[in-house]
DNA sequence: TTGTATGCGTTATCAT
DNA sequence: ATGATAACGCATACAA
């Protein structure tokens, strides 16, 4: 490997006939330096090729120009085709592109990964932390803003620790849902609900509990985790259960892609026996068989959004500690 | 913001009684330090909870310990439900996981992000570089190979730029699902191709019209570039063109889902009239109607290999210049 | 407006 | 086996 020996500020300098300090100036924008100075140092800086070395900078200005996204999801689960975390990427490398950082992204599902994440994070190698999801009451984000850290969580957190987060409106979004079925005359209508110690399967079990208790009907429910599968096997519990039920409300468009299978496997169509409605919004919802009904959740936006308010609090200012995205109802064909 | 001031080497040494070097020795697993003082060390490390800073130390060891990821796509095709890119970062992160590095994520969509990516690289803040996909005949890799900066790509390279790739057997699998409906007695195939400014788009075209040409059957062609819309409207050009088609080999799985739908429209049932085979096998290809014939490509170890070939190069070791991965023809229903 | 000098927290070299 | 000490490349307070 010839490494060729990248030129320094030192040589930069030389180059230009001037100090090292009047060359950092002008890589950084400083507007008292005389225009003629300015001009023959950006030629040098050209001509030369150079290329600011950030570990240095970061050294003496305490300030790294990177974020961490963690995702405590399980490897194996974040990238399903479930379409919310690579969304959420998306979202916060817009928004991080647009203020000039890096993203170092972190997955931390094994019990060893969450550690390596806490030991990068809190040796403050980034400027601040944001985290895609929580499983349970992680106290990782409390910790790091304990430390002073900048942290934004996607996501009310479980437990009450005071960490800003931004989250969407399950429980508007179930509301709509669930009323819609209401509305066109249904009245045994279940729920495949998330898993209960994340916040979503949570929201959107309490959200559709309220909703059918309010209408005075029965409640019909069956726990999945988001997944395809486990997806199918709620549906097939649910059929078994309750073989009258006339709708289905599903936490999730992966679990309501099962759904819509199964129900199809059992002999029930969709809508006319059975309406089903998901959540998510995900691209495939636009093509199933019937094309899916659901609540559409903005996660890009979800994305940018917390990383915006991240930036805030690394800059100083003082953030809402929480903000909450609309949702919509999508319909289609499966209600 | 009352950033507690977090401890340094000199800290830790006063702290155990030892010189700043000792301490580092420590911390770097150094053998050369008696029992006592290590213990002592180790210690006060985790009574202060001491973390090394990696711009100190990534200044004087001129290394950075994380590696890019870059993504030349278009911000909004990187994340469609397309499994391709959210696959390769996880194999990606697992096998970084497991060497103690960090990744920093990239997309390159925009002309700036390309520039501001090529900024980054070539300015040595990590330790090589991997492509997750290429269109056209991209300079940058190149160049950084130049530049000594150790690059790995995802798919052999347009252009004869030397640089190490890995890639799928694209080729293979092709032949392998052509062959399958002619074995079952299509005469009338036609394919779905993929953007022909792409390797896997242009390979996976070539492997379709040899195969064809081999069994003495017509070449029955619409570009596509990958996505589900695109889908649709190749395949409805298809439609329209050679009404009399009885196979369709599309160049992705979400065309392939496209065109199941379009096909539906169109009153043809599959697989009775027209067979469809698929490209990637994506999680949804099991659950479309009906499921998907698809050939598998190990998306997830695409990932993990590039990740090894690059460390192997930063470590200073010689590779191989492509690394090819098999492909597995998946037969479900639809042909 | 520009230059000088200092320090950021490590690792590595060289003594001891 | 351990300790001084010199880089590493940059930004900035201060001096000019």
């Amino acid at each position: 490997m010839t490494t060729a020996q990248r030129p320094t500020l030192e040589a930069v300098a030389a180059r230009a006939g001037v100090s090292r300090a009047t060359v950092s100036r002008v890589v950084n924008g400083s507007t008292t330096v005389a225009e003629p100075i300015r001009e023959a140092v950006t030629r040098a800086v050209a001509e030369l090729g150079y290329v600011p070395n950030l570990a240095a900078r970061s050294l003496v200005t305490q300030r790294t120009d990177s974020i961490a996204l963690v995702m405590p999801e399980a490897a194996t689960r974040v990238f399903s085709d479930d379409q919310v975390f690579p969304g959420i990427i998306r979202g916060v490398s817009q928004e991080l592109e647009a203020a000039d950082k890096q993203l170092v992204l972190m997955l931390a599902g094994s019990p060893a990964g969450h550690h390596r994440v806490e030991r990068y994070t809190t040796g403050r190698h980034v400027d601040g932390v944001l985290f895609a999801s929580l499983h349970g009451a992680d106290p990782l984000p409390g910790t790091l803003a304990r430390l002073g850290i900048p942290v934004v969580v996607s996501g009310r957190p479980l437990g009450d620790v005071p960490v800003p987060y931004v989250d969407v409106d399950h429980v508007a979004g179930v509301t709509a849902a669930v009323r819609h079925m209401i509305d066109s005359g249904r009245r045994r209508i279940a729920t495949i609900a998330g898993p209960q110690d994340m916040v979503a399967g949570i929201e959107r079990l309490s959200g559709y509990r309220s909703t059918v208790a309010d209408a005075g009907l029965p409640e019909l429910i069956a726990i999945g985790d988001f997944t395809r599968e486990s997806g199918s096997a709620a549906m097939r519990r649910l059929l078994a259960e309750h073989p009258d039920l006339d709708g289905v409300f599903a936490a999730s468009d992966l679990m309501a892609h099962a759904a819509l299978r199964t129900l199809r496997e059992a002999g029930r169509r969709v809508p006319d026996d059975v309406a089903v409605v998901g959540f998510d919004d995900i691209e495939t919802a636009a093509y199933t068989e019937p094309p899916l009904t659901t609540v559409r959740q903005p996660i890009v936006e979800l994305g940018r959004r917390m990383t915006r308010q991240l930036l805030r609090l690394a800059a100083g200012e003082s953030i809402e500690q929480a903000v909450m995205l609309p949702t919509e109802l999508i319909r289609r064909a499966s209600a």
